[in-house]
DNA sequence: CGGTCAGTTGATGGAGTTCAAACATTGTGG
DNA sequence: CCACAATGTTTGAACTCCATCAACTGACCG
């Protein structure tokens, strides 16, 4: 079955879709690495294995926004476009299976089925990409970084959780600046509302307090 | 074939698609009556004939994001979900073809290059929304309405080109406060870069002046 | 021990929100 | 036809949140 795993890209797992394809290769990132870029043909789509990859989208005056952040599991990189929109960059070590972009469109046109699950599953990347625009819309800091946590707590299905990636790469992914992102951690850690014992090693502790303000998310 | 008309939203025309369809009915809409409503089942699905809606998702706090504009053409409210979980609204007085879902889901299984074509037109959406996403984070109030203008020239096919929606709906779009899309308009008056003789008929007079600043976009 | 890089904290300024009031436009009913 | 209300637009003034600039800390590494 096609699953979507979370609610920031469409995503699948390796049952039932990935693994009838032919001779996928397994491919290893170094941390900072690119995975493919803006502009390169988008031959091959990915699944993480592990590791965890950032969509990347440089805009003029220098400055990037992170699109979505791939956890193990994730699909990334299937584009219906020639050529990658986006660039996916590794944040740490990882590893990967790469495939064929037109082993999946055969796919698509051999069974019908799958192609249904595919635009499924794109259809909710679609609704789920409109929701992030949402919350970057009229949110305040606070409430984009309680949003960010509790999906990460979601997405690790756990209260306790490592963040594989900077302040940097939260601040371009919520929209804010580093010292923004950086001041809001304080300032939870400081109202007990999570606990960071170690650097991004994170607990949610009241996870009322985050919730709070984000009815709609 | 297929065709995507903006790059804000899925879409595509009568033309080889919908056509194919059994009985569509024509319905009509009043200014400011809903077409569908979030929660409500997503039974069908419509193609705007004429008038303009907004897609629109209500957030905490009272405030309102309006994720999309569609003219006449533009074709709302295929989800793959059961509900729809947006909101769409008349803006004006408008017609609309109506159809099954289930005759879309029909047709994907027995026509595989129908279901790729649908996919790819979903996919090119999701890309649109990324873009979308893009734009209203770092960007200045004035880059977000000189966006805006253009596309609305650009999907319109001319320079001249009436605002069917209220400064207040251009503000939920872009993610501002209506006084500042006010002020800004004013602004590109003054500054003679766009003219509007009657409100809310728009002329681009200094296109490049617009362009300035959205090489990214 | 210097050097680099990520994170934190402080001070300052500015773009945009918010509150408020005037103005314009449209529609309604007497 | 006018008066009046309702709605949308413009403009002003004060404030606020966040970006920016800058300095400092701590970790890691040669």
């Amino acid at each position: 079955m096609l699953q979507a795993t979370s609610d920031a890209q469409y995503r699948f797992h390796a049952q039932g879709v990935v693994h009838r394809f032919p001779s996928p290769e397994r491919i290893k990132v170094r941390a900072g690495e690119p995975v493919f870029e803006e502009g390169e043909s988008a031959e091959y789509f990915y699944k993480l294995v592990s590791g965890c990859v950032r969509l990347v989208k440089w805009v003029a005056s220098g400055h990037r926004q992170i699109c979505d952040f791939y956890l193990p599991g994730d699909l990334l990189g299937f584009s219906n476009a020639d050529e990658h929109e986006f660039s996916a960059e590794a944040i740490e070590d990882g590893v990967l299976m790469r495939y064929r972009r037109r082993d999946a469109d055969r796919l698509m046109k051999a069974d019908p089925a799958f192609a249904c699950e595919l635009q499924t599953l794109t259809a909710q990347g679609l609704s789920s990409a409109y929701a992030h625009m949402v919350r970057l819309c009229h949110r305040s800091a606070r409430d984009r970084l309680s949003w960010f946590l509790l999906d990460m707590a979601r997405r690790s299905g756990s209260e306790w959780f490592t963040l594989p990636m900077s302040r940097v790469d939260v601040a371009d992914y919520l929209g804010l600046a580093h010292e923004t992102v950086s001041r809001v951690f304080t300032q939870l850690k400081k109202h007990g509302v999570i606990a960071e014992p170690k650097l991004n090693h994170v607990r949610i502790v009241n996870r009322g307090a985050l919730e709070d303000g984000l009815l709609a998310a």
